[in-house]
DNA sequence: CCAGAAAGTGAGTCATCACTCAGGTTCAGC
DNA sequence: GCTGAACCTGAGTGATGACTCACTTTCTGG
C-alpha cells in the first residue's frame, strides 16, 4: 500500500504545476511549483525525476481530459473546445507541436478520436469528402499554437475559427 | 564617420545572428554568434547592447523583406511566401506572435501591406467582401507558428494553406 | 606619420535553475 | 507503541548564459 501522503503530494504538486505553467509557460521554475504545492523542491523530485517528467505528465493529463471530451461531440464543437483548453493551460500547445517531448501514444490517441469525428462530418456533409486527418491536425495546432501566443480577443478567435470551417466544407 | 571595420562587424554580427537564430532558434547564445561572426562576445554586445536587441534588429530585417516582396504579389502568393519564410527563418514567428518584443512600427508596415493586398483580392472576387484584416493575420500567424514548429512536410503545408484559402474564398 | 578616439578582446562576474543528498520526519503494519 | 522503510526537507552544487570592463588594437583626420 502506498503512502497517502504521498498520493497527496503527488495530486498537488501535478495541480500546483498545472496553474504555474498556465501563468507563466514551461519557464515557470520547479521551485514555484513546490511553493504552491506547500513542499520542499526535492518532493517535487521525488515524483517526477526531471522537470520534462512533470511536463509529459502534465500534458497527458490534458490530452487524456480532451480525448474523452472528443467522445461526445462534433467536429466543430470539438476543435473548438480544445482551442479554448489550449488557451487555458499553455502547455497542450507544446504537445501538440513538437516531439521534443515524448508524449506519443497519448497524442496518437488524441488523433484517433478526431479521425473518428472526421469521418462522422463526413458523412454529415459538413466537410468534404477529401480532407485528410493530418490536415485537420495542423490546423489545429497551428490555431492552438497562435491562440496562446498571441492576445485573441474571443471574437477574433471565432471568426478565425469560422473561416477554417468554411475552408473545410 | 563611422569606422570601416564597426560597419563590416556589423553586418557580419547580423548575418552570423540569422543564421544561428534560424538553426537553434532564440536559444542560440550570444557567444555561438559571436564565433559565427569571427567576434569576440564584447563586440557583439558593443553593437546590440542587449541579446532581445539583436533579435529585433533581425525581425525586423525579415518584416522589411516581406512587406517589399509583398508589393510585387497577389494575396495568395504572399501568405504562401510568408509560411516558407517563417520555416527558413524561425524569428519572423516571434515577431508575429506576441507583444514581448517591440517591432509594433514593422509589424505594422506588414499589415497595411497585408490589407492592401486584401481588397485586391476582394475586387478580383478571390476573396468573400466579409473578411477583416486581422482575420487574415490571425490566420497568417497560425500557420506560421506551426509551420516551424512542427515539421509539416512541403506537400501537407500546401493542402492546409488550400484549405484556409478555401476558406476565405 | 601620429595622436587619440573609436572599436575590439575575452576572462571574469553575477544571476538563474535544474537537480542532489545527508539528515530529519512520518506513516503503516505488526 | 515501535520499528524501519518510505518519504520529506532545503541548503548546496554545477552548469549555463547574459552581460561587463580593464586593457589592447586599429582606424582616421590632420
Amino acid at each position: 500500500m502506498a503512502r497517502a501522503d504521498a498520493q497527496r503530494n503527488r495530486t498537488a504538486i501535478l495541480a500546483a504545476a498545472t496553474e504555474a505553467f498556465a501563468e507563466h509557460g514551461p519557464r515557470a521554475t520547479t521551485e514555484q511549483v513546490a511553493i504552491r504545492a506547500g513542499v520542499a523542491v526535492g518532493t517535487v523530485f521525488r515524483h517526477f525525476p526531471t522537470k520534462d517528467a512533470l511536463l509529459v505528465a502534465i500534458m497527458k493529463e490534458s490530452l487524456r481530459r480532451l480525448t474523452d471530451l472528443a467522445a461526445e461531440s462534433t467536429l466543430f464543437e470539438f476543435l473548438t473546445a480544445v482551442v479554448d483548453e489550449a488557451i487555458r493551460t499553455r502547455t497542450v500547445v507544446a504537445a501538440l507541436a513538437g516531439p521534443e517531448l515524448d508524449i506519443g501514444d497519448a497524442l496518437r490517441g488524441l488523433t484517433d478520436e478526431v479521425e473518428r469525428l472526421l469521418e462522422q462530418a463526413k458523412e454529415a456533409g459538413e466537410v468534404r469528402p477529401t480532407v485528410r486527418v493530418d490536415e485537420v491536425m495542423a490546423l489545429l495546432t497551428a490555431t492552438t499554437q497562435a491562440a496562446q501566443h498571441s492576445t485573441w480577443s474571443t471574437d477574433l478567435q471565432e471568426r478565425t475559427l469560422a473561416i477554417i470551417f468554411r475552408g473545410l466544407a
